[in-house]
DNA sequence: TGACTTTCCATAGGTGCACTATATATTGTC
DNA sequence: GACAATATATAGTGCACCTATGGAAAGTCA
C-alpha cells in the first residue's frame, strides 16, 4: 500500500457517500429509482441498447431489467423495438419525453451542486473542479476493472 | 448561476455518481444494506442516539429504523438500551462486533479506492487529494441546509 | 433437414426493505 | 385524574430486487 500522507482514502470514501447520499435525497422530477435512473441515462447518453446489455451494464439480472423496462415502458419513458436481424432480441431506446426527464434531472441535480459550490471559498471550488477530469478517470479505471472494483 | 466553465457540475455530478456505485458494488464484508451501513456508521463514529434520532439523521421513517435496528440487532451488531430518565426511549449504540465490522468495512472500500488511484496518472491522484477537503466542506454544506439539498 | 446447443427474453415465486396508518406505553400539564 | 404530547411498536401494503425456470429464435453439425 502506497500511503500517501495527503490521500486519506477513508476519508475520500466516507466524503463520497456522504455527497452522493445528500445529492440522492435531493427532490429531483419524475419519482425514479436509483436503478431506473440510471438506466435511462444510460439509455440517453449512449444510445438504444438491447435488454441484456442493459442488465450488464447497470449490474441488475436479467429479469430485473425486464421489469424495470416494463415500468418505464409503462411510463412512456422508453420503447422497446425488435431487432430486424434477430427475432429474440428487444431494442430498448428512450422515448422524447424520457430524453427529456433525464436532462431535466440532470440539471436539477446540477443545480443542487451549483448551489452548494456556490457557498464553498474560491480555492475550494478551483480543487474541486481540477479534480472532475481525475474522478472520472477512476470511474474508467472502476469500470474497466470490474473484478477489483 | 455563476457558471464558471471550468466546473462542469452535470460532470462532476455524473462522476460523483458513478463512482459511489462502482464502490456500492465493491464486495464489503458483512452484506448490510446501504440503509444499514450508513446507520451502523453512524453509531460507531457519533456514539448512541435513540430511534427517532437515527431515523431523522438516515432520512428513513421511525418504523423503517425500528425495523433497520431490529435486524441489526439480531445480527449481533448493535445493542438497544433503555434511558434511565425516560421510559419510552430506546436507546440504541453499536456493539464491538457493529464496531469492528463497520471499520473493517470502510477499510475495505478504502483499499478499493487506494488501488484504483493507484493506477491514475500522479497528477490526477494529486487533484484528488487536494480536492478532498473541499468535498467535504460541501458535505458540511449540504448538511447544514437540508431544505435545498 | 432435423436434432442439439446456445442465446435472449419473459414469467413465477420468494425475499428484503421501505412506506402510511394506527396502536400502545410513558411522560408532562392542568 | 383526565388530557395532550412524545417515543416506539405493530399491521398492512407495495416496490424492486433475486434465483429458478420456461419458451422462442438462432447457430451447429451429423
Amino acid at each position: 500500500m502506497e500511503s500517501q500522507p495527503s490521500l486519506d482514502v477513508a476519508r475520500l470514501g466516507s466524503a463520497l457517500d456522504r455527497l452522493t447520499r445528500l445529492l440522492r435525497r435531493s427532490s429531483l422530477p419524475g419519482d425514479l429509482s436509483p436503478a431506473a435512473a440510471s438506466t435511462l441515462y444510460t439509455l440517453v447518453t449512449t444510445g438504444p441498447a438491447r435488454l441484456t446489455a442493459l442488465a450488464a451494464a447497470e449490474h441488475v439480472s436479467q429479469p430485473a431489467m425486464t421489469q424495470l423496462v416494463a415500468r418505464l415502458e409503462a411510463a412512456g419513458l422508453v420503447a422497446r423495438g425488435a431487432d430486424p436481424d434477430d427475432g429474440r432480441v428487444v431494442i430498448v431506446s428512450a422515448t422524447d419525453a424520457g430524453r427529456d426527464l433525464s436532462l431535466a434531472r440532470r440539471a436539477a441535480r446540477g443545480e443542487v451542486l451549483a448551489t452548494l459550490l456556490g457557498r464553498l471559498p474560491r480555492d475550494q471550488r478551483d480543487a474541486i473542479a481540477a479534480a472532475v477530469p481525475a474522478l472520472e478517470g477512476l470511474v474508467a479505471l472502476g469500470d474497466a476493472d470490474p473484478g477489483r472494483a
